[in-house]
DNA sequence: GACAAGAAACCGTCCAGACGGTATGTTTTG
DNA sequence: CAAAACATACCGTCTGGACGGTTTCTTGTC
């Protein structure tokens, strides 16, 4: 009998490890690589304990994803209220968030979500509808043609830093910043 | 004993259509389902007949990589080349092949190469040399910022579309399209 | 504050099916 | 007939998940 089962619990710490770990697992190894064995193993838990927590899979995947989503939105929360000006406000928050690399905590495990995203066909309408109340709720504000443009180009810039594809140095991505905010504005 | 072995032998359509069921069922259900018997299946051969014609798995993917990327090179070079002017050609061709719907055959047989990319850390590195080729190639003419901003841009659509996010009617697009092929020529 | 008692948080084992791959046959083609 | 193009049978491993047990936490009662 091992001593894990004797220890203190903390089921909610438990709970975030599990998830913490497979988003390392899936950005690490691959989405197939995240299994209730190693993603338990590798969290200190049985998997039996996993399976406590998220009684299957799918509702793993599912936690991570609302885990996720909820940090995201309220990143982009805060960015909106120290923004002062209207128009382009929500892009500008999706350029912050997405585009700098300090523009959120952690920003290796956002590319989890992706991975999990394009992964999972079952996740996708999720996603679908989170952009969807975005877009509704911005609607005036950043519905421009070039606002658009500019959220495009920042989730192309994301693909290709999660595909690990030739990034850009630092002065062209100083230069692309101060691009992508003018086209906010205009 | 099965009729398909005594069919007429035709290895080449056999082999590719082995690829193209592979790409099917990875878009429509998830890398995860691109297993050697659904293949195999699905493609009206014997996983025996399958292993004949790739290896192992891995070859599979690497098949169908080189298969599509064979085929995008071919519709860039095409495109590249009914373009008179120097300035922009490749990207305007990037926006023909990725952005516009009858851009390429098929072209949702393209979205598996970014979700089999996505997936297989292992095409990542490959998907990384195709990319610097191009930008190698094509400096000069395609290095500005506002090119760089425009292809990711449309990575960016591309991975809308891929994800089903909700899309933009007919007349948004063909506005996004002038402004994209514009900011080519600035 | 003691204490029973149920709920919650785990653990370890087992299993059926799926998976990638091998080994060996059989048929067709050149 | 040799080699290519298949098919069939089978194996070891892994995976998701079910299950029953054990320990800790919480809550109500006195």
């Amino acid at each position: 009998m091992s001593k894990a089962h004797h220890r203190k619990k903390h089921p909610e710490a438990v709970r975030q490890q599990l998830l913490e770990v497979a988003a390392k697992l899936s950005l690490e190894k691959g989405p197939a690589s995240v299994t209730l064995d190693a993603v338990s193993q590798a969290a200190g838990v049985s998997k039996g304990g996993l399976l406590h927590h998220f009684p299957n899979k799918l509702s793993l995947l599912d936690g991570l994803f609302a885990d996720l989503t909820e940090k995201l939105d309220r990143a982009i929360a805060d960015r909106m209220r120290d923004d002062p000006e209207p128009k382009g406000r929500f892009t500008r928050a999706y350029i912050s968030v997405f585009f700098l690399p300090e523009g959120i905590a952690d920003g290796e495990k956002w590319k989890v979500l992706t991975i999990a995203l394009i992964s999972e066909p079952h996740l996708r309408e999720r996603w679908r509808q989170w952009v969807e109340r975005y877009l509704a709720e911005n609607v005036g504000t950043d519905s421009a043609l070039d606002a658009m443009l500019v959220r495009y180009a920042v989730d192309g810039l994301w693909l290709a830093d999660l595909l690990g594809s030739p990034t850009m140095d630092a002065e062209a991505r100083a230069a692309m910043l101060d691009r992508l905010l003018a086209l906010t504005r205009s």
